[in-house]
DNA sequence: TTATCCGCTACGAAG
DNA sequence: TAGCGGATAA
């Protein structure tokens, strides 16, 4: 039965001046103003993608669509924000109401108001990879398994595999089978950890970030009212990048959408990189035949990048079998310059070579932030940064800690956490951690104690009661006076009634009161780190509640530099980061380095000899050539020095290898 | 029990 | 290069 919908009568005041029919070139136009119900729009490279999402999602506004029936869905907040900002420039409409967001943060704010339903209470944490390690280490070390006669996996590892199994909606066997066969015979130790595990989330009120779509599914799966209403509420639903969903996040769209519901995916299959933490390329190839009434449409004109790097690009990709066919159409001239390919004597020369052609480049007059170094994997960029500095050339570098992820950023939002949600064990043991005398054993003495207390209510404690709990627990001798200060410093945290304060304070407080000193002692760059929870508690100011901050805070990816307080995006800088991180983005100059076999692809791939893998490589050379514009250097080093075997040849990338010699000019670099 | 130091190993990509 | 496990000092 199809679902009924109106149109409502279009405020005129509300309307756009957009010319939707001169905007947009004809196959982007189609996409844009095509009938409600399902389609999938296959957008190549460069070829206008978030432009024709926006401009959908104008169109849809411009035809009375109220901005609370649309749902847009990301993977990145980057993403999400840069869409929304783009249709409020657009389309003069408060597009607040508009839902969009990443497929964590549209969950979070899903279950914020259903978390009863599933086993959690309201003011639940959130926790970070490291957050779930610790946790996981808590449950392995309660779990009573022994886990040094034989190789028990690592916390992290066991994160890894019930990450896997979440997104993949798979069984535990077989991810255990096809991925960590060596852990086979620990196969029911490994069970009891993830039921243990579960069960310790609930206790500590804490999901990992795979709940928020596991839990998100799981709530409307069970309650039809739920669900019913979510799936009235949004009308039309849009999905960016689909070629990276996984099966999770494709049930959790099931979910929203309904049976009939108007849904739009785009995405380009050629770049789908994300297979490792689950995505299926299936999931676009075959969404054709899962959903009988797709419209398909194909965006192949490329307006990024000259036609000598395009055709580079088709011919690397034309290597891969499972694909949608397409060839992208260069919008531009002909007349740039032939794709380079540099080999280079050793890392060290490579990293000469960057750096000089940057210097050169900018005599010409291409600014900074119009290049751009690629590599596959983050230890790759080491000469590059050392090149760099050493010779004076600005660089801003997306990889390495997050921002959000430092020690003391941690540290004083464990503060924050503990008030909001005091079942936080791994928050509370973060706290206590930190105080001089308390170790593991000390912490987990004061955790049982604080559970007995009396603390674990999800009421609201006048602070009276909390600052008697708090006072009340027995820390070693050495660590009384300390403790002391943190227990004023909680107390402060909290209104008299028990209301947490707003989060500005509280950032203000714990730095004040207890985490200036303890940075002191323990940082070198202390000032430098003070000034990050400066600008923390400024970026705080944005919210009222303390949840909400800390729920941002936990779903702002690395990615989003220009998310974290301090913003230098402005800065003239080259940009140094993984091909993971630079979709999406175009340079100028692009140096694509490391393209050595066994670097990219990776050994790890060529060992495995997995079919498919190998395949998602190229795919990600594919998205390492479409980021340039103008100009692509290929480099790789012909001798790496490694500590352990010597000096090991090279030898070029076998995705350079296989491309015909006529796309690219082989460069021969002498040193002076 | 905690803090620190040393040597060994691994090091893929991320919300 | 860090990030660890294990040994040792306080």
């Amino acid at each position: 039965m199809p679902r009924e919908y109106t149109l409502h009568t279009s405020n005129p005041e509300r309307r756009s001046a957009i010319d939707y029919r001169a905007e947009l070139n004809d196959q982007q136009y189609e996409a844009v103003t095509s009938a409600p119900g399902q389609a999938l729009v296959i957008a190549g490279a460069g070829s206008g993608k978030t432009r024709t999402l926006t401009y959908r999602v104008a169109w849809l506004l411009d035809n009375g669509i109220l901005p609370e029936n649309i749902l847009l869905l990301t993977f990145t907040n980057k993403a999400a924000r840069e869409m929304l900002e783009r249709v409020q420039g657009l389309v003069p409409v408060e597009t607040q109401q508009l839902w969009g967001g990443t497929f964590h943060s549209i969950g979070n704010r899903i279950l914020r108001h259903h978390a009863e339903f599933v086993g959690f209470r309201k003011g639940y944490s959130i926790m970070d990879r490291e957050d779930q390690k610790s946790l996981m280490d808590t449950v392995i070390a309660s779990s009573g398994i022994d886990t040094s006669s034989f190789h028990f996996p690592k916390s992290t590892v066991l994160c890894e595999i019930f990450s896997l199994l979440t997104n993949t909606l798979g069984g535990l066997h077989e991810v255990i089978a096809d991925r960590f066969e060596h852990f086979i015979r620990v196969e029911d130790q490994i069970e009891e950890v993830w039921r243990l595990y579960e069960l310790k989330k609930r206790e500590t009120n804490s999901m990992d970030f795979d709940d928020l779509l596991a839990l998100t599914v799981a709530l409307l799966e069970e309650n039809p009212d739920v669900r019913e209403r979510f799936q009235r509420q949004f009308q039309f639903v849009l999905v960016d990048e689909f070629q990276d969903t996984n099966s999770l996040q494709c049930k959790m769209i099931d979910m929203l959408v309904g049976e009939d519901g108007n849904l739009m995916v785009v995405g380009d299959d050629a770049q789908s990189i994300y297979s490792w933490r689950g995505a299926d390329v299936q999931n676009i190839l075959q969404f054709p035949e899962k959903h009988h009434r797709t419209h398909v449409h194909k965006i192949e004109v490329n307006y990024r990048s000259v036609p000598e790097v395009l055709h580079l690009a088709n011919a690397a990709i034309a290597n891969n079998s499972g694909q949608i066919r397409k060839a992208l159409q260069p919008a531009r001239p002909v007349g740039g310059m032939l794709p380079a390919l540099v080999p280079l004597d050793n890392p060290g020369a490579q990293a000469a070579f960057v750096a000089q052609r940057i210097l050169e480049l900018r005599d010409e007059g291409v600014d900074f932030r119009e290049m751009a170094v690629l590599y596959r994997a983050h230890f790759h960029s080491l000469e590059i940064q050392m090149e760099l500095t050493q010779r004076g050339i600005p660089y801003q570098i997306t990889s390495g800690l997050r921002f959000f992820e430092q020690a003391h950023v941690k540290d004083v939002a464990a503060f924050m956490k503990l008030i909001v949600n005091r079942h936080d064990e791994v928050s509370f043991m973060r706290i206590v951690r930190m105080i001089p005398g308390v170790g593991n054993a000390s912490a987990g003495r004061l955790w049982t104690d604080w559970r007995k207390s009396g603390m674990l209510t999800d009421e609201d404690v006048p602070r009276a009661t909390l600052a008697a709990a708090l006072h009340g627990l027995k820390v070693p001798k050495k660590a009384t006076s300390v403790w002391e200060q943190f227990a004023y410093t909680l107390e402060e945290l909290v209104t008299e009634e028990g209301k947490p304060v707003p989060p500005r304070s509280m950032i203000q407080s714990v730095t004040e009161g207890v985490y200036l000193d303890y940075m002191k002692s323990k940082f070198e760059n202390y000032e430098q780190r003070e000034q990050d929870l400066e600008q923390l508690a400024d970026f705080a100011d944005n919210f009222r509640e303390p949840l909400e901050f800390l729920g941002q805070l936990a779903l702002l990816s690395g990615v989003d530099t220009d998310n974290k307080p301090a913003d230098d995006g402005d800065k003239d800088a080259v940009t140094l980061t993984t091909i993971h991180q630079a979709k999406g983005l175009e340079w100028h100059a692009v140096f694509a380095v490391w393209l050595a076999d066994g670097m990219f692809p990776h050994s790890r791939v060529i060992e495995e000899g997995a079919f498919g893998a190998l395949e998602e490589e190229r795919r990600l050379f594919y998205v390492t050539i479409t980021r340039a514009k103008d100009e692509l250097y290929m480099t790789y080093p012909l001798i790496w020095h490694q500590a352990r075997d010597g000096n090991i040849m090279q030898k070029p990338s076998r995705f350079v290898a296989e491309l015909p010699k006529e796309l690219f000019e082989l460069w021969k670099i002498k040193a002076w």
